[in-house]
DNA sequence: ATATACTTTAGAATCATTATAAACTGGTAT
DNA sequence: ATACCAGTTTATAATGATTCTAAAGTATAT
C-alpha cells in the first residue's frame, strides 16, 4: 500500500498535477496489490466508500482518462452500455459473463498466444485481446 | 440476389411477419454476396440510397434487434459510440483501426483456434472473439 | 369482412459520456 | 511571502445512441 507522497511522486513524473482528487483516487485504485475491473459508475461508489470526500463525477471521467493515456489503466473491449477499465494493464484477456456483468481474468497460461497470420498493408498490429462470453451452465 | 417473395419466406419462416420495411431491410442487407459490417447509421444511409421510401429510425432498431435474435446477424464485440453489426454470421474475428472506425474480416485460417485452458464452475463458453487492433505504421 | 395480435411510427425519455465556462489551486518566479 | 498562470475541478448543460410510449396501421386466421 502507498501511501500519499508515493502517488504524489507517481503523479509529478507522469506530468500530473497531484491535486487532492487525484490522489484519492490513485489511493482507490492501486491501494490493492490485487488488481481488478471497475465502470465509472462502480468507481464513483467505492471513492464514496473509501473517502468521506465527494469528487465531482467530470473530474472521475478526466482522472481515469489521463490514467489511461498515461498507462496506468486500460480501457476493456467489451460492448456495454459502460465502459470497462482495468487496473491490469499487463497483456492479458477475459472472460465476460453478459447477464451478471461480470468480467472474469484469464491469465497467460489459459490462453495460448494468438497468430495472427494476415497482414494488412501499411497498419500495424496495436494489441490482440481475446473475450470469452460465457453464460451459465 | 434473393427477391422479395423470397425474403417473405425467409421471414415467415422464423416467425416474422413479412412486412414492407422488414423486406426492404432484408434486400439491403443481404441482397449481396459479400457480407458486410454496419452501424445503425450506416444501415439508414444505405436505406436512403436503396429505397425510395424512408423507414422510421425505431423500426431499423427494432428489425435488426429481432434478425439478431433470428440469428441473421451478429453483434460485434468492440466498445464504440455506436454499436456495429455483421452480416457474416460464422464465427471469425477482426481487426479493426480505431482512428478509421473499420473493421476487417478475420477469415479462420487467418487465426488459429484459440484454445481456452481456464473454466469457470457453473458457466460454459458461449463464444470466443478475438480483436485485433490495427494502426497505421 | 372482422377481429386481434403484431408492427410501425414520431416523438419523448433515458443514460453514459463529453463540453462549457467559471471558480479554484499547485507550482514557479518575483 | 505574494502574485501570477497554466492546469484542475466543478456544476450544469449538451450530446448522441438507444430505448420507450402509445397511437395509428397492417398481416393473417377465422
Amino acid at each position: 500500500m502507498l501511501s500519499s507522497p508515493e502517488y504524489i511522486e507517481k503523479l509529478r513524473k507522469s506530468g500530473l498535477r497531484p491535486t487532492k482528487q487525484r490522489i484519492k483516487i490513485c489511493q482507490v485504485l492501486f491501494d490493492t496489490k490485487k488488481t481488478f475491473h471497475f465502470t465509472i459508475s462502480d468507481l464513483v461508489k467505492l471513492i464514496e466508500i473509501k473517502a468521506n470526500e465527494k469528487i465531482s463525477l467530470a473530474t472521475v471521467y478526466n482522472t481515469i482518462h489521463a490514467f489511461e493515456k498515461k498507462g496506468y489503466l486500460k480501457e476493456i473491449s467489451i460492448n456495454s452500455s459502460q465502459t470497462y477499465f482495468d487496473t491490469n494493464t499487463t497483456n492479458h484477456h477475459h472472460f465476460f459473463d453478459e447477464k451478471q456483468k461480470e468480467l472474469i481474468d484469464l491469465e497467460d497460461i489459459d490462453v495460448d498466444p494468438v497468430k495472427i497470420k494476415k497482414t494488412i498493408p501499411g497498419k500495424k498490429i496495436k494489441s490482440v485481446e481475446v473475450l470469452v462470453k460465457i453464460d451459465s451452465e
